[in-house]
DNA sequence: GATTTATAGTTTAACGTTTTACCAAACGAC
DNA sequence: GTCGTTTGGTAAAACGTTAAACTATAAATC
């Protein structure tokens, strides 16, 4: 149905080529009068360019994949900010839903990347998760496609997108808690692997000795930035005595909400929670969240940037990094 | 880098023809001897057919579209369904993030299609939102492209997927409340010309019918399936005196948990609430709320196996519909 | 005014598939 | 033993672009 390029080269009486040029903004190739002619007969046929044919000579699609592991709140958010940047600056998004459930991702993702994505960017958390989608990760980058992966650094290879400054992030929510009065802050980290959660921690840290507290390594419970690690951290915690918790993610506090309740305790009366993030749900919760607000939008357009410029072998642009912002609510109290 | 049909047509010693064959399981054609071949030579050559050559002459692109306004837990669901199902049939999902902001949405949805999408599908609160998207979508279906909308009947043109039988889940929700002892069912719903929504307050009225309560259209209060809903509409319920209400989904509910706490009154203690989807978030509330259980991604894959079926022109097999089943937790009480 | 150099185009050959039409051999049927 | 028919396969022509190399003017340089 659709018009060709001949079509339009007919009409306006040119060649093919010079209707590509018009098409492809090569516009020094081409006089103003020209490329006027070229465009009144393109919007007379209809005509928009053939992606397929484009791309079989070219070798760029200009699709970009994102393979996300599970979704949630999070995640969704930031591959939205992905797609936003990359439909601005010309690029689709394919996503690839690593199932939950089997093993045969690697041949999926080849399959995936053989259908001529441009690039790959793995969000937070899909990369460390699993161990094929790890060795697919890997298969990929040695495929020689380029690949961005959030939030943890694999082999020096790839530069880690993110865009956010978490060790202020961490510091912040930790410098809240000493001045409310509390000193025996205990920490629900994500894995250890993960770039976010180290930043977090040195936050934390800097906050702790900045106010003569030392450090001590047992008040940190390693999890995995589910509501689960909240859950089951919860026990520790209150063994350990602590007035204070701060949950690395939102999730994690919700966690110890959901748990919380089983102890028939209460926040903040019994224990002060604060999380990380900012997803909706902060607000929205019986007793507010208190949390360090981030914009996860913006982390999911940096990551799309950067990984464009890569493709199109740019210098990437140093992109500025955002300032966390503590907002406090009702989950934490002066002590 | 990679290889083409050529090379694995000499090294099996055969024509192109007869590994475009093979590959696209004409198997009719070729013998279980020359099959074997190609594959093999396929495999030691790490063939895979190139999309781009083969949607240029076949004009199939083995992609569809998604076109989702505002992303939420729910759509993010949805669409996690859409691309579950669409990959099972050798489909890939593009995600086209309708803006927020501007209008020139339907110049992007001109080109999006102009790409060479198969089918394009319309989640839940996509078309009914914003008068241009909805623009947008007749002028998709005018072009002849194969299109699905999810949850608004348009035109009588567009097959709904649904696969959900919400006047059964309004009916239960209904009779829970009524079972609890409460006459006077406040009704938030969603907008008018959502049929989840129409099924909703069907399964509504008749179990009103059937326990003797006459229908009273005044405490039926038309919200927008968001938070803002439910916020809005409790004064209005408070001042009709309603024992309970009924949320048409839980997004409302949640807007009513946050609007009560500023009159200071507690769920259940003083007002029942039901809510609708059963989102993950349900039972990380303090108060946990009851609610409508759906399957929600089952709900996208539907969607996406009717579109896909329109698009291969097969017999749009009629798919099973799920029961919806009641989630009793802490939100409604005996009266 | 001859020579270089921009400027604005064009011609032609890919790119890697699928499809249409055609063909040869083998096989029965009569 | 000639005539259809099935079986397994091939050659060649699309599909709609872009890229490389080339050309014909016009302008600038000396």
């Amino acid at each position: 149905m659709g018009s060709t390029i001949k079509d339009v080269a007919k009409k306006a009486g040119v060649s093919a080529t010079t209707v590509s040029l018009v098409f492809n903004n090569r516009e020094s190739r081409v006089s103003e009068a020209t490329k006027a002619k070229v465009m009144d007969a393109a919007r007379e046929l209809n005509y928009y360019p053939n992606r397929f044919a484009a791309s079989l000579v070219t070798k760029h699609s200009h699709i970009i994949g994102v393979v996300s592991g599970s979704v949630n709140i999070f995640s969704a958010q930031v591959i939205g900010g992905i797609s936003k940047q990359a439909r601005l600056m010309g690029y689709q998004v394919i996503q690839a839903n690593a199932s939950q459930d089997d093993a045969n991702d690697l041949e999926y993702l080849k399959i995936f990347l053989n259908q001529g994505i441009d690039g790959v960017v793995f969000p937070h958390s899909t990369v460390s998760n699993r161990q094929n989608l790890r060795d697919g990760f890997q298969s990929i980058i040695n495929s020689g496609i380029p690949a961005i992966a959030m939030d943890v650094e694999i082999d020096g290879v790839v530069s880690c997108a993110d865009g956010c400054d978490h060790v202020y992030g961490g510091y912040l929510a930790t410098r809240h808690l000493i001045e409310y009065g509390h000193r025996k802050i205990g920490v629900i980290s994500g894995p250890k692997d993960y770039l976010s959660s180290a930043k977090r921690l040195d936050g934390y840290c800097k906050a702790l000795e900045e106010a003569g507290i030392p450090f001590d390594p047992s008040l940190v419970y390693v999890g995995n930035y589910k509501l689960e690690s909240g859950q089951e951290a919860l026990p520790y915690m209150l063994g350990k005595g602590v007035t204070a918790i701060f949950a690395f993610n939102d999730m994690i506090a919700l966690g110890i909400y959901k748990a919380l309740r089983n102890y028939g305790m209460s926040i903040p009366k019994d224990i002060s929670v604060i999380g990380y993030d900012d997803i909706f749900i902060s607000d929205v919760l019986e007793v507010p969240l208190t949390t360090i607000h981030i914009p996860i939008e913006d982390i999911g357009r940096h990551a799309a940037k950067e990984l464009i410029d890569l493709i199109e072998k740019k210098a990437p642009v140093e992109l500025e990094t955002h300032e966390p912002v503590l907002m406090v609510r009702a989950s934490t109290r002066r002590l």
